[in-house]
DNA sequence: ACGTGTGAAAATATTCACAGCC
DNA sequence: GGCTGTGAATATTTTCACACGT
């Protein structure tokens, strides 16, 4: 009863498909996407899993295999026809749809956010902003008005906002976050440098530059104590080793 | 010769592990670093694997883990000391190295990044910024002053920059990262949208806001997928599911 | 021939569960 | 009693390698 023997693939396949692609995979096939728009406007119509995995930066059978959670688009012995791909990576993606943003936080980062035009071209339009310092409220930023935060419900709501942009000093993130949650937003990006608590079907990504810049630091350090290390095994190291 | 036996945990003891640690972990590592920090801050002097993996949004078996991955320096029965905690992930991310940042493309991301005040003060100091745009050359954004970036060469070597930071077009990022490159910068964190090709000995980590907009698109897409199937097989949905 | 699609193998990462120590 | 540290078990992801369609 729970478990009523093989689904026997309906339309609820593509379903099915989605909910078994890794989240990895999914990453990569938003890079796949782009570096194939790329290539449609400059008139490429068919493209090799060897050459599209070279141009995103990964190997071709991990490429081919991430295209085998969208489906079976290509031709055996040519390649893919980019714009097909195109299109059914976009259905997976859930691009058909439209994506509203409200981003909360217009300091130098809502406004480079709210500024920048990678959003709305990709089908994520900026549907509204929010700061809670109410010499904002009214001052329009990259051509949208700044509401007062205490309107998060109202206007999030009447928007049909889908995803909120989190871009507050960090003191301020949680209960931003607990005010969009509670207006029904259900996707969350945050640029503060937080831990966000949230219910379980709320979906959190996160943008940490203090987080990143660690990592960097972290490979640093793993090369300079490699080079030592060599070093002294003997292993040899010319010298200081700035350019193996 | 190659196998010189086992190497007798010496001084490269901490270069093993740092070879050994996953790079999910070392991302871990930077938000408990975060957390730990600002427990500290609060007088905390002591905390165990359950509270410190609550507040960094881990499970606790995880959070062990990765601080096994930096040594063992908790206590049983007790829990781990804060500041000895801290000054080991300090070390081992390689933060008691100074890490001169360069950030190049001053547009609304590079102002922002530039008036950024998380970076400095975690150790990672703006040494330089560039554009491309001569009338910008000389203007102080954020107090230091913008360089052409023709000069990124010279620049980058004598103030010992280890990471760059592009923040410039797409169009313009693979000549940047290429700039870069050969100024001898081995860390690069790209926030332009394009895959950049580089030498194997160079990281490059990349803040990419279309793709992390399209996986948050992904869920909500899922999601609604899903919601529609459970509604299909008759699971029990009251209605539209907008609050399980 | 050529290049996709995919099971099976290998490599990684996560979780369990409990011995060991305070 | 309580909590860490960690091998062993499990799950996930990546890679291999080759059958198959065009």
């Amino acid at each position: 009863m729970t478990t009523p023997k093989i689904p026997a693939d309906t339309s609820a396949d593509v379903r099915e498909r989605a909910r078994a692609i890794p989240e990895a995979a999914v990453a990569r096939l938003a890079v796949y996407l782009r570096v194939l728009s790329g290539m449609a406007e400059q008139g490429v119509t068919t493209i090799s899993s060897e050459e599209l995995a070279g141009a995103a930066g990964v190997n071709s059978a991990k490429l081919r295999k991430d295209l085998s959670y969208v489906g079976s688009y290509g031709t055996r012995g040519v390649g893919y026809d980019v714009e097909v791909l195109v299109s059914h990576i976009e259905r997976i993606l859930g691009l058909t749809r439209k994506h509203s943003v409200a981003v909360v936080g217009i300091g130098n980062l809502g406004h480079a956010l709210a500024n920048y035009g990678g959003f709305p071209s990709r089908g994520f339009p900026v549907a509204a902003l929010f700061d809670i310092d109410p010499d904002l409220t009214g001052v329009p930023v990259g051509g949208i008005p700044v509401h007062h935060i205490d309107d998060i419900t109202s206007v999030c709501a009447e928007r049909e906002v889908s995803i909120g942009v989190i871009a507050t000093p960090p003191q301020a993130a949680q209960a931003v976050c607990d005010r969009l949650v509670s207006a029904g937003v259900q996707c969350i990006l945050n640029f503060a440098p937080v831990v966000l608590q949230v219910p379980d079907y709320v979906e959190v990504r996160k943008v940490d530059l203090a987080v990143e810049m660690q990592i960097l630091s972290f490979h640093v350090a793993r090369r300079a104590d490699q080079a030592a290390g060599d070093v002294v095994n003997g292993v040899g190291v010319d010298g200081v080793v700035i350019r193996p």
